[in-house]
DNA sequence: TGGTTGTGTAGTATCTATTCTACAGTAAAA
DNA sequence: TTTTACTGTAGAATAGATACTACACAACCA
């Protein structure tokens, strides 16, 4: 029997998710979480054969979560979902260790290709992200700015350029506001930018907002 | 018996809706389309009791649909979804008929209570709305907010946006840091705004920088 | 004519952010 | 395999921003 686990903390999209899977596999098993800490409690208790989760959820992100998980199971495969198309996200996280990356308006068939794919042991890349791959291979001075960014500094970036405060920032990520000062002047350093408003334009010229 | 008309793009989101509502109202009739132009051609064919859609959709925006359907069916309600949080839509989207505004975060219970209510007749506002709406109610909405704003304030306002800091700002006009902050303070008053990503976003969407 | 509202301006106390520095772990390079 | 560069993290001291309040003057309207 099939395990699937679900992370996402809308419970709209989860339902939508679990309806599609259990569709196209009537007899796996298909449980649900609503956040990175579920998740990680979820995976100690049972084993799964695929996880399938949101990138950005409350409190630890999906990337974070994807992290620990690959540190623990390796083997595990980890299908990212995300409402960000793939340009900005898909290699980063594809680089985290993800057996593929989904956005959430792709096709109900294609998640379920997906699955399939990474249920064998291989990975799930979209030609387009293959593309982009290939790119990365490249020249990897074409780039845009925010790709020589940490995780870290790009996560920081976003909020920053969405206004939050450093303060805010800090707090929702259980860090130090000092820490968070940091990370925002190390990404003004590397994207050569002096005020938030410059990164708060720059994150919508990007669609990163 | 029920009938209830889903429009979102996402066939996820579809999925998860139609779910939710099979379980609260188990003898619906429910169906789902893609976009607007769908949408549209459904409201034709047949009656319904309530349609419940996505904001953004492809081609014609969720915000169109409403428009149009409001003018041909008046009396029909159109409870409206979006991925936004409240703060930039909520308002425009009721103001164009809807009958009530929901995130897509919400919980479950908070869209059968908002369908519940607005087969009743009814609006679903939620408290933090209706506080947004009374704000509104005392302000002049016929010109552009940056126009309710005295000329100081104004000028304060492009100079945050673009950028500057409050002692900056204070340095090139002689005055006292604190009363730039005044400013700064009346003008997110009056525009109802919080953050001076708020102010840049504005200023950029009204060419103002 | 006298009250009310909007505007320009600040001070004090307090909260928030930045700078500069540091350190450990890791990945990459020599 | 040593060295170097980058990353994640934070503290102490300092700089900067805000809230709250206040006041004078002009305009408006009752």
């Amino acid at each position: 029997m099939i395990k699937i686990l679900i992370a996402d903390d809308h419970t709209v999209v989860r339902k939508g998710l679990k309806q599609i899977l259990i569709e196209e596999f009537p007899s796996a098993l298909i449980e649900e979480v609503a956040d990175a800490e579920e998740l990680l409690k979820k995976l100690l208790k049972a084993e799964w054969d695929v996880v399938i989760s949101d990138l950005s959820m409350p409190g630890r992100s999906g990337l974070e979560a994807l992290q620990q998980i690959k540190q623990h199971y390796p083997k595990l495969p980890v299908l990212i979902l995300s409402v960000h198309s793939e340009e900005h996200y898909a290699i980063r996280v594809l680089k985290a260790g993800a057996s593929g990356y989904l956005s959430k308006d792709s096709a109900p068939d294609e998640l379920v290709k997906a699955v399939n794919r990474v249920l064998s042991g291989r990975k799930y890349i979209t030609p387009s992200i293959a593309e982009k791959l290939a790119a990365t291979l490249d020249q990897d001075n074409e780039k845009s700015s925010h790709e020589t960014l940490s995780d870290r500094e790009f996560e920081i970036l976003k909020l920053l350029a969405a206004g939050k405060s450093v303060s805010d920032i800090a707090a929702s990520l259980s860090l130090s506001v000092t820490t968070v000062s940091t990370y925002r002047a190390r990404v003004m350093v590397k994207m050569n930018m002096k005020t938030n408003a410059d990164l708060t334009l720059y994150a919508v010229e990007n669609k990163l907002i």
